[in-house]
DNA sequence: AGTCTCCTATCGGCGTTCTATACGAATACT
DNA sequence: AGTATTCGTATAGAACGCCGATAGGAGACT
């Protein structure tokens, strides 16, 4: 029953939080919920994994934070793409382009 | 110019150089020639990537080591898959494939 | 009052890849 | 003959980025 769920690959997180981002500003367990929404149930994002990303994206100027209150009544700490967030998206989606067809050629050779 | 290569992801250089070996025993250096050509060139692994962990998959039992010559009469080590090392092959191939669809279709979405 | 869920947070550890460096041996060069 | 270059293996050290465990506050429900 459990949906068999894969760790992620290294470098794919970023992406996929971007990623989640791009339908408006959410907060954070609000965006690991969309993650696995989004892929279906194979990858669960866990607070340990997300929260330091959450951080680092921030400091990297990819993401804005601001506070707010989520749908519960609860402090959630909201989160937006920024403009360079939106360069960056578009960068790692290359990039996975490129590693996708790499290896996809690979595992198809005889 | 240089063939804009790419770092490549955390458990993808396992999937390549059993990918590699599939065709046959092989040296180190070959292998790693065998996966820029695989890969058209995307992926470079560099010694300091590869024997590490031509190493850690000899200890797992994945691949089996024995010494050689090689075309141009160098002492090399030749490495060659054992039936342990199939069924991982047979296994990441198929981790691959989830992560690739739920990746895939994560980015696919609006 | 107590328990549950929601939400954020951090720390320590771990495995994997990268950079840099090294060294022996065979071939090529001059 | 002496030097340089290529071939092939090897390791140490650091960076990187995810994971498990743990914590705690604050609202909701009983």
């Amino acid at each position: 029953m459990s949906p068999e769920q894969t760790s992620l690959l290294q470098g794919t997180l970023d992406l996929l939080i971007l990623k989640s981002l791009r339908a408006g500003e959410m907060h954070g367990l609000g965006i690991s919920r969309r993650i696995q929404q989004l892929t279906g149930g194979t990858f669960v994002v866990k607070p340990g994994s997300l929260f330091p990303a959450l951080h680092r994206m921030e400091e990297e100027g990819w993401i804005a934070a601001f506070w707010g209150e989520s749908e519960n009544n609860r402090r959630a700490k909201y989160y937006r793409m920024s403009k360079a967030g939106q360069k960056q998206l578009e960068a790692e989606t290359k990039r996975w382009s490129r590693i996708s067809l790499a290896i996809g050629q690979a595992l198809e050779a005889s």
